[in-house]
DNA sequence: CCGCCTATTGGCGGATCCGCCAATTTCCAA
DNA sequence: TTGGAAATTGGCGGATCCGCCAATAGGCGG
């Protein structure tokens, strides 16, 4: 009832560090569990190569030049939603956990993930299991909660960003300047911050903002 | 006058993703011109490292745990100024260059590099050149020059990060409120901002605040 | 159908910001 | 030594911010 050398799985990697992509086509492929089909350095041919493939499991970046990681995890669930995808990405940003798992990722690694596992969250993820480390389950739940912004509110701070007064944000967004102040209130006490230029600060350590 | 096999270029590689290093070690290993000698994954343990072996190049990533790279590399010039130390990162923030080339990196490429080109840096440095490339280098030239922070100037705008006010930063600072200002002045006039929360994002878009 | 959340707008007032002007001292480099 | 940049402090005033209070309207899930 147990066949020693089951198929392989079948990976796809997507990353646009060539050197990155060539570990984990070393790691992986020594490993007969697996077996690396494709690899792509951005989410254009990620999908074109996902499409042909159809891989078991496929390995994604979130920052990549063009098309993030995310939108082409998106994209990727949109043609087939049982997809299966691990996020390995340097970030551990509250904001960039939180849109993966939402875009339908599978699991989430950080690229400081050991080879033997990051294997093993590959088998998981395959027999259909999720992965969130300990640790960034930690970071979600405690320093998140109600503090995650509205659109509207993000639309506000990204305005913020750029040294806009809320006069000029109420213009821009259509809007009084008085509800472009009561946003900036929110988003003040939702980031437990004490001024706009804090509240921007947060923003980019939160992840919602990005250099 | 010409050996067929040379000597190989002996490399310690230093960063804190293992799969990045296997990439690494094995996209530099095929290559018969080089030798890994040794890998580390923190500042303290590369430091160690690096005494025992003296390589000949030592391939540094900036993002670690505990003492981040530019440390590192000040660290290893200071036992020896002829060391040779090439940067290999992911960011290209105009400040991460500026302090590695201060410290004394003899180059500095980002890891979306094709291993090729890695090789070829590697050996670039060896042979007692500097490695940067044009597009790192225009963005040096043409996103800064004068607009480079004082250390006081950098204090003052890490504070009004955390949402400190003029006044408060002066008695932080042991200053007059009117000396933080004149401080914020000069900040919103060098940022290119125009006001608080624009510095603030400015300087995290820089490198000179980080997350 | 009824709360709850979100978006919207309004008034009021004290706190804070930022620009423009000018001055002194220190310290480094040419 | 001398010029220049950096750090420091001061005044003045209009623009802007942010807190506290309150209200309406639309949408969504229980």
């Amino acid at each position: 009832m147990s066949a020693p050398t089951p198929a392989p799985i079948r990976l796809l990697l997507v990353d646009d560090h060539p050197v990155m992509r060539a570990g984990m086509a070393n790691v992986l492929g020594l490993d007969p569990d697996f077996e690396v089909v494709a690899q792509a350095d951005d989410g254009e041919t990620a999908l074109g190569l996902w499409d042909r493939h159809r891989p078991d499991v496929t390995l994604l970046d979130i920052s990549m030049g063009g098309m993030d990681g995310i939108d082409t995890l998106r994209r990727i669930r949109q043609v087939d939603p049982s997809a299966r995808v691990l996020i390995l990405t340097s970030s551990d940003a509250n904001e960039d956990i939180r849109h993966a798992l939402k875009a339908g990722a599978c699991g989430y690694v950080t690229k400081n993930v050991r080879a033997s596992e990051l294997a093993e969250a590959i088998r998981t993820i395959h027999a259909g299991g999720q992965i969130l480390s300990e640790e960034l389950k930690r970071k979600l739940t405690e320093d998140d909660g109600s503090r995650h912004l509205t659109s509207r509110e993000i639309e506000v701070l990204g305005l913020v960003r750029q040294g806009f007064t809320n006069d000029e944000i109420g213009r821009l967004l259509g809007i009084s300047e008085r509800t472009a102040r009561a946003h900036m209130g929110t988003i003040l006490e939702k980031l437990n911050a004490s001024d706009r230029a804090a509240a921007v600060a947060r923003g980019f350590e939160t992840g919602i903002l990005k250099a």
